[in-house]
DNA sequence: CAGTCATTTCGTTGTTTGGCGAAATAAACA
DNA sequence: TGTTTATTTCGCCAAACAACGAAATGACTG
């Protein structure tokens, strides 16, 4: 039951939703979140075994995006499922708020205030 | 994201799929998976909270069953995505069998087998 | 080829959760 | 009314888990 277990953290369920907005690198998603690193990209790895993300790496940076339409049906509509049902609360649209925000500002600039 | 954390457990969700064969009452569903009484009133109240079932009491049994269609729709889309991605499962078809025997037995019998 | 940098892995800590048995509840029965 | 009985609630323990910081990894860069 990979795919329920890894539904079951909030954080999680956040992060499947604020990839409906396009792939985001692992350091967009802990600036929207506000965790260590870590934590995000420990996160991000239970989803991906999961199968419910997938992951491409391109000079310095580790992006994450949903699955096309090849992925398993079972991956697929447990997907469908999350988008049509939760992406209308409230805690989604102050995700999506600031991810636009976010999306704005350079990714070195990003990458270098969180290592302060 | 109560229906999610209610899927998160396996035992939840194989009971959910139990409950596809119809209603069960607490003392079969006690029979089929072996655990204390205590702990199956637990996983079927997170099931009850999350309004993935419903609950009837008659004499002296509480029954437990699946919503009808006029359940909210995020409910009965994340019944069917178990219901379709699980149901499969080499657990869900041991479970079956048993619950076939179990479905036969009476069910003051079982109650007091279970006293003992 | 040494240094920088984004991400991952590791080890630890505090919290959550599943499990049990015992006590409480509430309804049927005698 | 008092007793039996099925289920729920409570208190406890052990395992699982999320979070963090530090160390390891592995790729680009000077």
């Amino acid at each position: 039951m990979a795919v329920t277990k890894a539904l079951s953290d909030p954080n999680r369920v956040r992060m499947l939703l604020a990839l409906l907005h396009g792939e985001l690198c692992v350091c967009q998603i802990t600036e929207l979140f506000g965790l260590a690193t870590s934590t995000v990209s420990k996160h991000l790895s239970i989803l991906n075994q999961a199968g419910l993300i997938l992951s491409r790496k391109t000079e310095r940076w580790v992006y994450y995006r949903l699955p096309d339409q090849d992925a398993p049906v079972a991956v697929r509509e447990a997907l469908d499922w999350v988008h049509k049902s939760l992406a209308k609360t409230e805690a989604a649209a102050t995700d999506g708020k600031k991810l636009q925000k976010i999306l704005k500002a350079d990714l070195a600039e990003i990458c270098r205030r969180q290592r302060c």
